[in-house]
DNA sequence: GGTTGCAGGTTGGCGATGTCAACATGACCG
DNA sequence: CGGTCATGTTGACATCGCCAACCTGCAACC
């Protein structure tokens, strides 16, 4: 045999399962994800799936911790490459790529942010709060926490309402729409030249 | 008869359907509403709720836009019943009406915010936009709507992190519980003291 | 090296669900 | 009084999550 036609076991069909998954939810969304689709997409039968997870419920969790992993990811990664902005400067790249990876990855964001945190997004907030202290030198961890949390509440609350089209930007017309993300970043960063 | 034991014609299907359904919403989530269930405990059959609804996204639908009509009209109470607080200070008081009926209807919150607005939410948003106007005497619409777009991101991110478990008031330990909701409306409305 | 244990597959089936087609009923209107 | 049509009903289909019972083959052990 060239290549097995197709062993009694799968290898790593867990790993294979999460991706598919992932790729399932970015193309569909969590909605009609079904777990024995996915088990015949990867030529398995359709229990299988159950020795891996406990239920449909515990692999939406894992993609969505997944999703936080590169939520996380994306905002450090924008940080990290804005050193030459200042303090402010970086804040802010980092708060587009949030709503950048809402925007760009929007079933996925769905489903993280939707039950129970995952393991996983305690991280991710744990990693904006660094850089968030590193834009407040001196402030007292109490102060970093609430901006932080601020932070966030103003760019996820807008995220999730341009995804869902609650915020639409014929509702702020006749403003051009790039103008709502700056005026919530604004809002959420406090105004380019402050701290 | 004393009542009708069981008339072929339910009377007014779609308004006990509606109400129902928001009950089971609150209830359950609507992640566990059945059609089926629904029109048992109605005591009609299997197929009845086609008649008024195509589907049952069509149903949740209605059960969304029903929200947004309670949504803003806790807003606009309110709003209205702080009169003697000042412009800045009704404004307040209606942003923590907001983060209760969230934390209040929680279930019902999640369908209102989850998939393409209902026909309901514009108004709710307009109803928003009409009491910030009132605190920014003078100021122009596009400043008017700007600031209600942030004040609702920052208001609606917060209330959905919150609800879900994103933010738990131990991440912000050793700050007291409600200090998160004090920065929240600080930084969503501008301090206590400022327009 | 044979045996055996167990993780990781398989088959079959149960109960429930959303949705549709075909039919029944009865209120209302001419 | 007869017909029409909204509104309910019955029955069925495909699909789904999940479970029980069984099979397979790698690996570890005497």
């Amino acid at each position: 045999m060239t290549a097995m036609a197709r062993p009694y076991h799968h290898g790593d069909l867990r790993a294979a399962l999460l991706a598919a998954a992932l790729h399932a939810v970015e193309a569909g969304g969590h909605a009609t994800l079904s777990l024995r689709e996915l088990a015949q997409g990867l030529g398995v039968s359709h229990a299988a799936p159950y020795r891996h997870f406990p239920n449909r419920e515990a692999l939406l969790a894992a993609v969505a911790s997944q999703g936080f992993a590169q939520l996380a990811e994306a905002w450090l990664a924008a940080w990290r490459g804005a050193g030459a902005a200042g303090p402010a400067g970086r804040l802010r790249l980092a708060a587009r790529a949030y709503i950048g990876f809402a925007t760009e990855h929007a079933a996925l964001f769905r489903l993280m942010f939707q039950g129970p945190p995952p393991p996983g997004a305690e991280a991710a907030f744990a990693g904006m709060q660094a850089t968030v202290a590193a834009a407040l030198p001196g402030a007292a961890e109490a102060a970093v926490k609430t901006r932080t949390l601020t932070m966030w509440s103003a760019l996820h609350g807008f995220a999730w309402l341009a995804l869902e089209g609650s915020i639409r930007p014929a509702m702020l017309r006749p403003l051009p729409p790039e103008a709502m993300l700056d005026a919530v970043l604004d809002a959420a960063l406090g105004p380019p030249g402050g701290g």
